[in-house]
DNA sequence: AATTCATGTCAACAGTCGTTGACTTATTGG
DNA sequence: CCAATAAGTCAACGACTGTTGACATGAATT
């Protein structure tokens, strides 16, 4: 019953999958990039989550900085923050920051990759072009009007603050007791920045 | 002329000096903190710039640990940022902060000092105490009202946040062409958070 | 002046890191 | 069935790190 007889898939998977192992890596990284700092997170490490020899990791990416750098290519994602009309964003995003470390799912939180790398010198500058181009111009271009980007900047600069206190710092001032009073505060920085007229 | 001849202060320093040689390290090591994070701040760099042994870093503060712990304890000044009436204190720091990178001297900017270091997993620890009970508590108990430390950590993550995306991150959506739209929009967030009434 | 103690220097240990080359094993094509 | 190639493993290199103990040298006290 549980054996699959067909023909056309092999019903033995193979021992040796090119593909698989590719993305077991990738997969395992990104998590790991999530948690710790781009020098804190070991290629050995990476390798042990994806069931694989540290070895394999630089023959597939070359280096551990283009290993990172192939993860942010897929990290952000503006539309996956952005949805529906404007004027409801702030709070929408504000409450989704606020309710965010234990959402470590598949997705993994674009904003958790930056802040743990954001001050390493090998990764920050990767992440700065992805923030700049995956993050700030397409965010600009939704909301419009003057100093668009630079709106958009402060918005994301708005989130990695939070989460920074939030998470990396884990403040006791901004516990999910106080998630009230951080969604209206937060919310409403973030949409005067949607807002402004220029 | 040049030579002192009085009695009571030794003319000649002497060649040895613990305290003095303490303080150069102490200095030292601050502007390092300030620059990188504190993994790659390295003791034989620190000494390098005190014109120190590395070894003696170690004898005079026992641990790199306990050294940062050393440092972090003069850096968070509320009352250093806090000044005159709250009304104008969104704009105030909002200034101050987009000023800030140029100013390196003496002082060396906390901010800067905790963001380098906030997802150090030695580090942060540390950071996040400091944070706490030097600057948020300090804060909350000037601009007072209900839930006054949240409101006085999203103060402190406005900063961080903007400080991580300038300096850190070196966005060029916030250059200082761009001053006067930053100081408007991150000035009124820091406010609100003041003014709010709880 | 001689001894004692603080101050500073040197070399080395033990550990971790990213990376690489040689080797083994499985899969596929002829 | 055998050879060729892809996939995976193993061990090791070289460079770095924080830390420590033994040693040298300055200053200060008796």
């Amino acid at each position: 019953m549980a054996r699959k007889s067909g023909k056309q898939k092999p019903a033995t998977k193979p021992l040796r999958d090119a593909a698989g192992t590719r993305a077991r890596i990738l997969e395992a990284a990104k998590l790991r990039f999530c948690q710790r700092s781009y020098e804190q997170v070991g290629v050995r490490e990476i390798a042990a989550d994806a069931n694989v020899d540290a070895a394999l990791v630089n023959r597939y990416f070359g280096t551990k900085e283009e290993l990172f750098a192939e993860i942010s290519k897929g990290v952000f994602n503006a539309a996956d923050f952005i949805e529906g009309p404007l004027s409801g964003v702030g709070e929408y995003l504000a409450q989704r920051v606020m309710s965010g470390p234990e959402r470590v799912k598949e997705g993994a939180n674009p904003f958790e990759f930056l802040l743990r790398s954001a001050a390493s010198p090998t990764a920050s500058p990767i992440i700065a072009a992805r923030l700049h181009k995956d993050f700030v111009l397409k965010l600009a271009a939704l909301i419009g009007g003057q100093q668009a980007a630079t709106r958009a900047a402060l918005i994301a600069s708005y989130i990695i603050g939070f989460l920074t206190v939030r998470i990396a710092l884990q403040s006791p001032a901004v516990l999910p007791a106080h998630a009230d009073k951080v969604v209206a505060l937060l919310g409403s920085a973030i949409q005067a920045a949607i807002d402004d007229p220029g």
